[in-house]
DNA sequence: TTCCGAGATGATTATGGCTCATAATCAGCA
DNA sequence: TGCTGATTATGAGCCATAATCATCTCGGAA
């Protein structure tokens, strides 16, 4: 619709160029996998020669790894707006676990070749910046019910994030195994697990009961423990 | 130091063959990966031609599934030993997980391309025996759990394993991205998160009110838990 | 108009999975 | 113990495809 012609500039049809490719190269990654995928399929319908792909990227894998990159990126985005209207940090859990087993079913093919990925690169470092990104979603959301009391303070933030993430994406794995799909109860199960665990009072079964003619003393021993560290900022 | 001349007959030099293959192609996917794997040094170590390869298994991918599938049925028998000493289902359950979290992280190479196997193969059967047949090890003890009484009997199996399985294996992958190997604590949380979330009777406190009397010490935990934010800026 | 060089091209090379014509081996038999 | 047909092993070569590189294109500066 635009009559104007457009002023692209050099840098500007790099990236338009870059883009194309990028787009291509997804399609057919999802479509083929990621040995099925042919770099010359890829280059004809990014409208390119085969030997240009080479100039934005140096290697299939590397191209592979810029692809499912942007799509945690994209991920990182729609997972925070889908957290952002609940207020309630439970309320946000349950609609993060929502969002990402959906997420997990529906683009299993693309996670699927993040796990393959970072075997096949020499640096470690791939894909691990991306991913943290996505994963600290939780993070905000449990540190925020530390914040208000809602979660035992001396919870490791680390743990029950591997048993949010690691159940749900083991889940999506067994449900379409099972040729199911979606199963809202599966995210219940989860979020009211991990309530049972992480809310406050609620002795852990492991430890005895605490005496209760020791409470006023131990309070005390614990506020001057605090006041002490915070004075020492 | 047998003297005697091992009378090979034709079916056992087969399987002598084929088990020679297998493990030059373990040893060979683990140090590798699938495709930095190269058939030629796959029949090297196994001290025979190229070709002679495909007369045991049709392509690479059926040999990988052959390795990978070999290690789950010993993973199995493992797991097996190692929680048949335990009567009571829940010390059970810990040792099962002390000896899944070890495996995984000790066999993450493997365990990793069994992930990226089911992708290749056209047949979606593939694997699945072998991996029902692992995960059936927790389903036996939960089962047993029930049927003494010690949970819920209203639960839903398969999802205590998805958490199980999911949690482990992804503390597995955190833990090894962090350059640290097992850590009991993580058993023990997921142990007693599953004990508090599936012991009968317990009614999970999906809004339990605060009782006031406990007001007090919930302000310490929450400021305990801001002060200890304030610390690591 | 000529010239330049960054950027694009695709024929060519390198690699590795897989095939197949041929050779080696073996059990059964006289 | 030699003969024989069938079974099993071999590895040179085929082919698909990732990656390379000599060559070409073309916008813009002189």
């Amino acid at each position: 619709m635009s009559r104007q012609r457009p002023p692209l500039t050099r840098r500007e049809k790099v990236e338009v160029r870059e883009q194309a490719i990028l787009d291509a190269a997804r399609d057919v990654f999802i479509e083929q996998g990621y040995d099925g995928a042919r770099m010359a399929e890829i280059a004809h319908k990014a409208g390119i020669a085969e030997g240009t792909i080479y100039l934005y990227y140096r290697t299939k894998t590397v191209l592979m790894r810029a692809v499912v990159g942007a799509f945690w990126i994209r991920l990182t985005a729609d997972a925070e707006a889908a957290v952002r209207p609940h207020d309630c940090p439970f309320e946000a859990l349950q609609a993060l676990a929502r969002f990402h087993l959906q997420a997990v079913i529906e683009r299993f093919d693309v996670i699927g070749l993040s796990q393959a990925l970072p075997a096949k690169l020499d640096e470690p470092t791939a894909l691990r910046g991306e991913l943290r990104s996505y994963v600290s979603v939780f993070d905000q959301i449990f540190q925020r019910g530390r914040d208000r009391g809602l979660i035992r303070p001396n919870a490791a933030l680390w743990m029950a994030r591997d048993v949010f993430y690691g159940s749900l994406e083991y889940s999506a794995r067994t449900l379409m195994q099972r040729g199911e799909t979606y199963d809202a109860d599966v995210v219940d199960n989860l979020v009211r697990l991990i309530r049972a665990h992480y809310a406050p009072g609620t002795v852990s079964p492991q430890a005895g009961p605490p005496d209760p003619a020791d409470a006023p003393s131990l309070l005390i021993d614990r506020l001057e423990a605090v006041v002490t560290r915070l004075e020492q900022l």
